[in-house]
RNA sequence: CGCGGGAUGGAGCAGUCCGGUAGCUCGUCAGGCUCAUAACCUGAAGGUCGUAGGUUCAAAUCCUACUCCCGCAA
């Protein structure tokens, strides 16, 4: 088919990838301008970008796509589909209705629930027990659209990197399924009734707050891991931990409960497995404690 | 030129300000103890101190440039 694709990080990469393996004609790909990031500020194309200029496609990056200019330009493309996979713009109704089957969005839970641009750290952090993509016609409204194919995937004690990554998979595999037989999947209309909303992560929610049970700061851990990454203070250095167990051991909470580092929670605690200091590259809690030393009966921020 | 931290035996760190014998917590290996062990005791091996220059009688330490890693910020 002839198609657009349209994405910007790398949970969108895997689906453009896939596209173009399947022998699709890709005419454009559109992704989010360079952005300034990282250390010194460096202008960097975005995942997709950097894919679709490997692959020496045509690469668009709007800064919107309200501007009339631009909706010409991408009607002009005369696509059978675009695909959209965590674009991050606003497609409004024109280049909805450009193509002839309109936008097909891959989206990273079980619609209705988690709509919105977190749904997997949402998901997580509402201790779901799974999760899934799905394959979805797009309107006008923010994850609104008819629902066309549907995957489901296990939670389990995945973090969001690695549940993103492996839904990334799915996704593309789903597209690929749907865009070979339409016909075979007949939009099923969402029930509003039990929509959810999954708000953007703000980094100060990665703040670990010790005040909860052991499996809900378990849960903020791996929600945030690995970005933006659930963190505490401690003599003016952030620490961020990146993988626990969770403990029976009961102890006050926020509290270093022994020299392995145990932190209790309201309820039971949790052991570090994996943590970084600021400016440190993550390590094992063994090798971390050799160098680090955190006393029993600290009390954390 | 956005701000900042870092590079020292296999791992994690101290030592650098104030130049003068390479140190700590582990790991590894050997031996001992023990019914036994990731426990304990004794001993040993293992280091171009990121790279390249410079200063000096003498540089991990001071000066200059460079490489790589990371936190913040975006």
């Amino acid at each position: 088919m002839r198609l657009a694709f349209m994405g910007t990080p790398d949970f969108a990469v895997p689906a453009l990838r896939a596209l173009y393996d399947a022998g699709h004609e890709i005419v454009a790909v559109y992704s989010q301008p360079p952005r300034r990031a990282g250390r010194g500020k460096k202008l960097s194309p975005s995942p997709v970008q950097q894919l679709a200029e490997n692959l020496e496609l045509l690469v668009r990056t709007p800064v919107s796509l309200k501007d009339e200019d631009e909706q010409t330009a991408f009607a002009a493309l005369d696509l059978d589909a675009a695909i959209v996979a965590a674009y991050g713009l606003i497609l409004p109704q024109a280049i909805l209705d450009a193509p002839q089957m309109g936008c097909l969005n891959i989206h990273g839970s079980l619609l209705p629930r988690w709509r919105g641009a977190a749904p997997v750290q949402r998901a997580i952090l509402a201790g779901d027990t799974e999760t899934g993509i799905t394959i979805m016609q797009m309107e006008a409204g923010l994850d609104t659209g008819p629902m066309l194919l549907k995957a489901t995937t296990s939670i389990d004690h995945k973090t969001a990197g690695e549940l993103t990554e492996e839904l990334a998979g799915t996704g593309a595999d789903l597209m690929i399924q749907y865009l070979t037989a339409p016909a075979k999947h007949p939009p099923e209309p969402q029930d509003d009734a039990l929509a959810t909303y999954a708000k953007k992560v703000d980094k100060q929610e990665a703040r670990l707050d010790f005040n909860g049970s052991a499996e809900q700061v378990e849960r903020q851990i791996r929600a945030y891991n690995p970005n933006p990454g659930a963190f505490f203070e401690y003599q003016d250095n952030r620490y961020r931990i990146l993988k626990v167990v969770v403990s029976d051991t009961q102890g006050p909470s926020s509290t270093i409960l022994d020299d392995r580092l145990l932190i209790g929670c309201e309820t039971g605690s949790i052991q570090p497995e994996l943590i970084q200091k600021a400016g440190k590259p993550a390590m094992a809690l063994k090798s971390f404690l050799n160098g680090t030393k955190i006393p029993a009966g600290t009390i954390l921020q």
